[in-house]
DNA sequence: CGTATCGTTGAAGTTAGTCAATTCGAGTGG
DNA sequence: CCACTCGAATTGACTAACTTCAACGATACG
């Protein structure tokens, strides 16, 4: 590993605080364009803003859980949220990674039908759900935006769903790996072939309906056919024209 | 098989059709407390109702094509849609199954990212898509209605992720069983051990992430343990208690 | 009656899981 | 600076579950 990816990894962490950092206002915020509050006008910015309320996360600090009141819901600043459902036997099942931008809490139901915990440390803003959801009722363009969320939600639900139903474990890692590489790109506006994995082997096979060993040695494997390359706390993807091929074909 | 599961069966399948034939009108749809028309007053309904045009589509017709324009959304009224994702090589996974009083095209995107056909022969109301979404604009209270119905799809949509990824066939198996009985006896506003299963064992199969082997297999084991009675177009769940405590354990 | 389609079943093969040992790396203290 | 510790990751040997392939059986339909 090399200097130079330690930095490209260390900017994409960092990118999105420093975004926010020292801006209590929501203008300056770089996530604005990719999260639903792109939806509304200054004025009505300065509205949402007076009844959000900052919340940093720390690692494994737990945000919402399964069958729980959720009195908020959150927008995603920086850091990853993993959302998860805990099955009765001990084991879990990942249902998503959040990223800054995105929104947690999409489904503004009463209870969250699901586990959310920070795999790194995290920050957020926060609403009521009970104000945000007044708010919304005041501003149908807010809704139709949290609706296209939602709506883009339920097809990656659906597209995880085709990939844990159809592809062996390799094509698993590999659509991870390279819908990781296009959120980040998405959030930081660039394009980058290292991949930051903030979470675990663990969270990874938990997520791809696999175990730790088999994420594991797929990993190794690519590694040895020179698809890929493990660096700290992420990937970098080698030959990034066949992965997307390999993908692409089931 | 017996007489009585035959009429029970028929009666599921013709039920939401009876509650529509001969009503052009949408007032005395049965369907309406279950689907998204629910969310409008009498004079909104009339305006939807203009808008509307009833479509039959046999068995086996397609109704959206993946990555194609989708000109309409539909309400189901009768029947049951597949929606489904073709892989490359020719293999499909079924990402869900629609019955009466669900709608196809909640995400109200231009293009559809699944396809989308008939089990068996279906009718739906069906609006044009531009015209649903002016009307939509106009009417904030159906789109909280729509947006919770897209939550829910949502929410779904992980659940059954959570069963692919994590569940043994046996109790895939049975997960859809119960699924479908729930499901069935909203519509119907009865419950019954009896479900109907319209769809092919190839399509349970792709539903499930199994193939048709381990879905047959698995029904012949469940019959021979007394859980479940196979009947012509169904299944007959003998003991519904184990049934539920085998699927809630996970 | 022949054919086609769907469903069932058996035997062999693959993939990923399980269990356990080992290695790696970050953090801690001598 | 080095040894120690702890958790995470890797790796190997073995096993279980599901798939594949192929044959067979049932049912519907002309």
């Amino acid at each position: 590993m090399t200097p130079s990816e330690v930095l490209s990894l260390d900017a994409f962490r960092t990118a999105p605080v420093e975004a926010y950092a020292g801006r209590p206002e929501c203008f300056g915020c770089e996530l604005r364009p990719v999260s639903i509050c792109g939806a509304l006008a200054e004025h009505e910015l300065v509205e949402l803003a007076v009844m959000s309320e900052r919340r940093s996360f720390s690692a494994r600090e737990v945000v919402t859980i399964q069958g729980d009141r959720s009195d908020f819901v959150f927008n995603i600043l920086s850091g990853t949220i993993r959302l998860y459902s805990l099955l009765p036997d001990g084991r879990r099942q990942i249902v998503g990674f959040l990223l800054p931008g995105d929104f947690l809490g999409l489904s503004m139901q009463e209870d969250s039908p699901f586990c959310a915990d920070a795999v790194v440390d995290a920050r957020a803003c926060c609403f009521r759900r009970v104000c945000f959801q007044d708010f919304l009722d005041r501003k149908p363009h807010l809704l139709r935006r949290l609706h296209r969320a939602a709506a883009h939600e339920m097809t990656m639900a659906q597209q995880h769903l085709v990939l844990l139903g159809k592809a062996r474990a390799e094509i698993r890692v590999l659509s991870f790996l390279v819908q990781m590489r296009r959120r980040w790109s998405v959030i930081c506006g660039r394009s980058s072939v290292t991949v930051p994995l903030p979470m675990s082997r663990q969270d990874i096979a938990d997520y791809l309906g696999l175990t730790i060993s088999t994420v594991s040695r797929t990993l190794t494997r690519l590694e040895r056919d020179r698809l890929i390359l493990i660096v700290p706390d992420g990937v970098r993807l080698l030959e990034l024209q066949a992965i997307e091929e390999a993908v692409a074909g089931g």
